[in-house]
DNA sequence: CTTACAACCTACAGCGACTGTAGCTTCAAG
DNA sequence: CTTGAAGCTACAGTCGCTGTAGGTTGTAAG
């Protein structure tokens, strides 16, 4: 039954905004489909799966470069998923040192506000640990 | 005895690059110092303070602005230190939202990789999960 | 049929926190 | 005196969009 949607739709079913889809068009991401006679963007079912696959991907934090060379392989069918694989190894393996980072922040940023004692700047201890990077528990990150 | 800085040995002190370093001067987060003779930069220890500061804040995950306010504070001494509290406050929720998406992604990243068998292109559980996001474990990243 | 008004269109600037480049000058060592 | 590192300015580029200006098209109500 070939339904068409609006620009509009598309950023409803895909969770982004009309300008993120144009944005996805213009750096050859995502095709660009027919127009109205009234000159506006026509879209597919194709198109709508596609858009689908990346903001599906975006919720999972991989890059649109990534993205691109994942729809890449999969458009060639009979390739062995091992370069999908890769991708998405290396994508993990950067979730996970951030939050190995985040989690160093968080524990510095505890210890620095639990030593607050509410008076002045000038006894400020999260004003003394900032300036002073040795005052810090780890003293490791950077 | 005043000891001047290039602002070369500012950017290794702050563990930072040289350019970074004349992007702080441009927004006005570090003052520019005095020049030499043939025009370059000329730091002293008051400037390597602040630098220190902002470079440490950085480490910790504050923004420039963040940072740009918390110097504001700091510069009046007899301030209160409660909007500092705050601010940090803040961005410890802040880092902890971010942990919780990239635990979420990290969860769903690691189940769609061990399922993957290294097969074809066309069979990859990689591929089928991004492209439909119903097969996610939990269905509520977004 | 007209009038609103929402939704669309193009084109381009802006965000944050830098990084990289081009094309020059200055400094320090040999 | 020469060489090469380090400094200088000015500006473009990164990523993944968002926001704006200024126009056109589509649709529902009066």
């Amino acid at each position: 039954m070939a339904k068409n949607y609006t620009i509009g739709q598309m950023a409803k079913v895909g969770n982004c905004t009309v300008q993120a889809i144009r944005y996805y068009a213009q750096i050859g991401l995502l095709p660009e489909p027919g127009r109205t006679e009234g000159n506006q963007r026509m879209y597919l079912q194709e198109h709508r799966d596609r858009l689908n696959f990346i903001r599906h991907s975006r919720e999972l934090g991989f890059s649109l470069d990534q993205i691109r060379k994942i729809l890449a392989l999969n458009d060639d069918p009979t390739h062995s998923c091992d370069e999908v694989d890769q991708i998405a190894r290396f994508h993990l393996h950067e979730v996970e040192s951030k939050i190995e980072r985040l989690q160093e922040m968080k524990k510095e940023l505890k210890r620095m506000i639990s030593q607050c004692a509410g008076g002045l700047v000038s006894d400020c201890r999260i004003i003394e640990v900032l300036s002073n990077h040795s005052l810090c528990l780890s003293g490791e990150h950077h």
